[in-house]
DNA sequence: TCCTTTTACTTAATCGTTTTCGTATCTAAT
DNA sequence: ATTAGATACGAAAACGATTAAGTAAAAGGA
């Protein structure tokens, strides 16, 4: 590797020279800086990043945080979609992403926080993780520029997918194309869950929509047989519901096998609806209607976001960054307004 | 950030005794390491890993390639599972993983190599991206440690999903259920491609199956509607086939729109079959009987090979390892033995 | 007892940058 | 002619670690 040393040397000059002509600095002559610029060039000339960022305390580098759980957070359509734009996003500002964890096998397990300063990351994303526990509390409290995914701690800035004008949108949607009687099934109890559930309610009532209690009922996210359950059961009532919305579009499968399993057709018999927009429920019959999440826009906001505390953390208010997404229309709500 | 200088003062010792006690070297007293180890806890302090690596020329950073283009690796499910598991194999002994890109928005576009160089990455681990393109063929030359997953260059460890073990076991499957009529829409050209297409008719030799020419054709990964017209001609065939393989999951469903269209139902009147084992395929009506490629163990491969290359580089031998799927049995393919 | 080892540290150089002061030369102003 | 102000460059310290080489004290051997 060819240092700015090496520089110096093949042109007669100083590194410090060598440092600010490389730099654009402004006490430089320019025919100087063109030749120096040249015979770098010539030499294959590149900076020492861990150097580099030794003497600023600037790496350029953006920790992500996903959780370690169980086959969770990169294998998770969303969560990956989300990260490849944020991806796109920082990289195209020089910013390069480099996985949180807390292993270091050298010594004994450190904590997120820990790696984070060991590493010196300017900023922290944190995409997916259990935001309850201590170590993402200890995180979060450090004191790096950080941003959170649908998620919101107090002075830390969050981009949230917006959940409530989501599923009022969704339920809206559903209302418009006749039904009356919906049932949803939730996911497990979360900030994202609670923001659905209430403007599921909420929206209802604006509708004047009455929602009996067995209609809405609870079954874990991205859980198929879970959902299996609950259609079934919800299938058996008296007043079957007309449309099920389900927690997210993986688990709706569930519901739509148990529909499917009774004989019934989607939407013919019983209609239902996703949430999150994957993309492989775009090409299965029925193609589902789902609340198609903004993935694109949500990492690209939390990129900007994040970048933008770390180069000015004086001028960039801390605040919570609401993503709307939009109804994707597939053909498993039926239209039955006479 | 409390350095080895701060412990150093305030344990009244030099910093490389500091350094030395740290480090578990073997000319420190006893009493004096468990002391400096003792304070330097309390102070919390934490290594620099920028200032280590400089001197150390380790970063304990692995660069991942991903492919920049539309929207495919990490929201692709193989790659995702891939990367989700190398992840975890390698952080587990103390690496961590950065993406590997050519944006550095500072100056001009740098190639992958200079990026990595630059970085100072152990290693290198190319997942996805366009084998044939110069950047990747500079890159590979660039003497760093490296593993490419599903493709070969000359003295470069691989990681190979074995794809011709993965046919001949699928079609075989396939064969014994009684299906003497097997067509095979595969993806565009590629070695992946090249690798299950022999093996296709090589397996189907040996079973001695006839494929007619029109039992195949291309369709480009992950392309639904390409399947879908690809089936749709399949099933306008005198013969029909009994049995039709898809590039991948995720386009088979295009040709089980198809089959569904027609009336037809799977597996009674015509059976399906897959590859790659995505997730969502074991939970959707017919569940889907397809080669899954054992990701887990890619990525597990993947991860060990690389850093056994960084740690012992003179005694560990550039090799190609194959990985083993094996047939997910799902409902897709009827058993039509007599 | 004297010399050699061993033990436990310290000194100082180094990794590749950046940056603060200098300082020498040149230009312009008085 | 003298001085003030630019301009262009260099010297050296610093970022936070590692490590080779040196040294003083303690231990061991004859």
């Amino acid at each position: 590797m060819v240092s700015m040393k090496d520089i110096s040397i093949a042109c007669g000059v100083s590194v410090a020279t060598v440092s600010k002509a490389l730099n654009d600095h402004n006490d430089i002559g320019s025919e100087t800086k063109k030749y120096i610029k040249k015979v770098a060039d010539e030499m294959g000339y590149l900076p020492n990043s861990m150097a580099k960022a030794l003497k600023t305390h600037r790496t350029y580098n953006i920790g992500v945080l996903f959780a370690e759980e169980a086959y969770s957070g990169l294998t998770h359509d969303y969560y990956a979609f989300v990260l490849d734009s944020f991806k796109r996003t920082v990289e195209e500002k020089g910013y390069d992403i480099t996985f949180v964890n807390s292993s270091k096998a050298r010594s004994e397990r450190i904590s997120y926080l820990e790696h984070c300063r060991s590493r010196g990351f300017d900023g922290i994303a944190i995409v997916c993780a259990d935001f309850y526990s201590q170590e993402i509390m200890q995180l979060v409290r450090g004191n790096i520029p950080t941003v959170t995914l649908d998620h919101i701690f107090n002075n830390i800035s969050a981009i949230m997918s917006d959940n409530v004008q989501g599923m009022q949108d969704l339920l809206t949607y559903i209302y418009e194309k006749g039904h009356r009687r919906v049932a949803f099934i939730h996911g497990a109890d979360s900030a994202v869950t609670q923001s659905r559930l209430s403007s599921f309610y909420r929206t209802a009532a604006q509708l004047k929509l009455e929602i009996p209690d067995e209609y809405t009922s609870m079954a874990p996210y991205r859980n198929t047989s879970a959902t299996y359950q609950e259609t079934m059961r919800l299938l058996d009532l008296k007043e079957r519901p007309t449309c099920i919305i389900y927690p997210d579009d993986f688990a709706a499968f569930g519901g739509i096998n148990a529909i499917k399993e009774r004989g019934l057709r989607i939407p013919d018999d019983i209609s239902v609806a996703g949430y999150d927009g994957i993309r492989i429920a775009r090409h299965i019959e029925p193609t589902l209607t789902t609340l198609a999440q903004n993935t694109k826009k949500l990492g690209q906001k939390a990129g900007e976001k994040l970048i933008s505390l770390i180069e000015h953390p004086k001028t960039t208010l801390v605040e919570q960054i609401f993503v709307e997404g939009h109804v994707y229309e597939g053909n498993s709500v039926a239209d039955i307004n006479v």
